[in-house]
DNA sequence: TGACCATCGGTCATATACTGACCATGGTTC
DNA sequence: GAACCATGGTCAGTATATGACCGATGGTCA
């Protein structure tokens, strides 16, 4: 009810609105398409002003990249609450996954591209850390669906954890890369998510008899 | 959606915020019991800042008054659409009139105070123009809904309008004069919408009879 | 009554926030 | 490779916000 305490409300009330507007832009365009002075007048504010709030436009990006991916984390940590059964949970979380990034593509470029190059990045070392944990994260949760799995005697008891997280991983990652990559025109979310659904189907049927087939994902 | 209107917006809005919290206050202590410290402290603002939106501590409260008398006069001209009869309508002005000033005993005051010493008060003249004029219109509605009975059978045809409104007009400023004067033990609202609707029944029933007795508020 | 004090409306020098013209640089065109 | 353009970032000027201060007013007490 302070003083102080209201400057520093509105304070963080313009940088959101900096925000909103960036991100909404960013994620049309891509970063190099946009401009300071195009995220200022969205804004409504002038090109100087935006370098009261952030130090210059990599920041700001950045700091849109933490919300989005701190977001997308919460999303797909909440699958974890009660879920019915391993196949399910291990569906519905690529669900959210693929919903998640076919709705903020540009982040999953920066995600993708992150993993291929690294540390080749420019990003500033508290956002390269934070994508690394965030990362491992919710690869951790994948994991822990399939813990689930052979626990509740869903899946078989001896699978390699690690390799078929990864797998499942790999498999999300790519179906999102060849959807950006072949486009609009195969690109209704139903069939992305139909896909989805069948292959990891196909996937886990494929845990149940790799014990006798002694191939496939297992160790 | 510019960089101007931004900026015009936002000083509407601490022009707002600043007269709730005076409102606010005004009506709860008085015009002279409350300092421009603690407006400015309430709004969230220094008092200098104060003055960069008003030019005085009467201005402030001159625009109070007009947007609550303005208010009023909504409130009681919703009242001619489609009543179902006058003696109903004239009942529903009345208690809407009463609980307008109930709950702004101060307007209240300075309408009061207005109306007895007229330009005695030190307001500005366009805030006196103001009153006059919304005075006169609300005291007109009444005076409609006289008409309105006349028009519909429901009171004799022959009824003097200005004496009859300025008899109602009266009566309910009495009312309410009564009840601040005896202050909260008599006060809830109840009694006083019960000692109104008694009282204008009663009014109602006198016009009516007043044809043969020649006596009472008919010329 | 008059000296003293407290309170409060209003002012103003200082501090903070905002703006857009300007600068430096890196890419593009001819 | 020179002339040009686009754009990230800077900064001097302007607008807005702050609270210590001033003068007037009214209450208190000797």
């Amino acid at each position: 009810m302070g003083l102080e305490e209201r400057r520093k409300r509105e304070r963080e009330n313009r940088k959101n609105a900096i925000l909103k507007a960036a991100r909404k832009l960013f994620f049309e365009k891509g970063f190099r398409q946009v401009t300071v002075e195009n995220i200022a007048r969205k804004a409504e504010f002038s090109k100087g002003s935006i370098y009261l709030y952030f130090n210059s436009k990599e920041e700001i990006y950045s700091q849109i990249l933490l919300n989005d991916i701190d977001k997308f984390h919460d999303s797909v940590a909440d699958i974890l609450q009660g879920p019915s059964s391993a196949s399910e949970a291990l569906i519905r979380v690529a669900e959210i996954y693929v919903d998640f990034f076919l709705n903020d593509r540009e982040l999953f470029r920066i995600l993708m591209n992150f993993m291929l190059h690294n540390n080749d990045m420019n990003l500033p070392e508290d956002i390269n850390n934070h994508i690394i944990k965030t990362t491992n994260r919710t690869i951790s949760i994948i994991e822990q669906v399939f813990k689930y799995g052979i626990e509740k005697g869903e899946f078989p008891p001896d699978i390699n954890l690690r390799m078929n997280r990864n797998a499942i991983w790999g498999l999300l990652n790519g179906i999102i890369s060849l959807h950006l990559f072949t486009g609009k025109e195969s690109g209704r979310t139903e069939v992305i998510h139909s896909t989805i659904k069948s292959g990891l189907e196909i996937y886990i049927r494929g845990m149940g008899n790799s014990r006798k087939k002694e191939g496939g994902v297992f160790v």
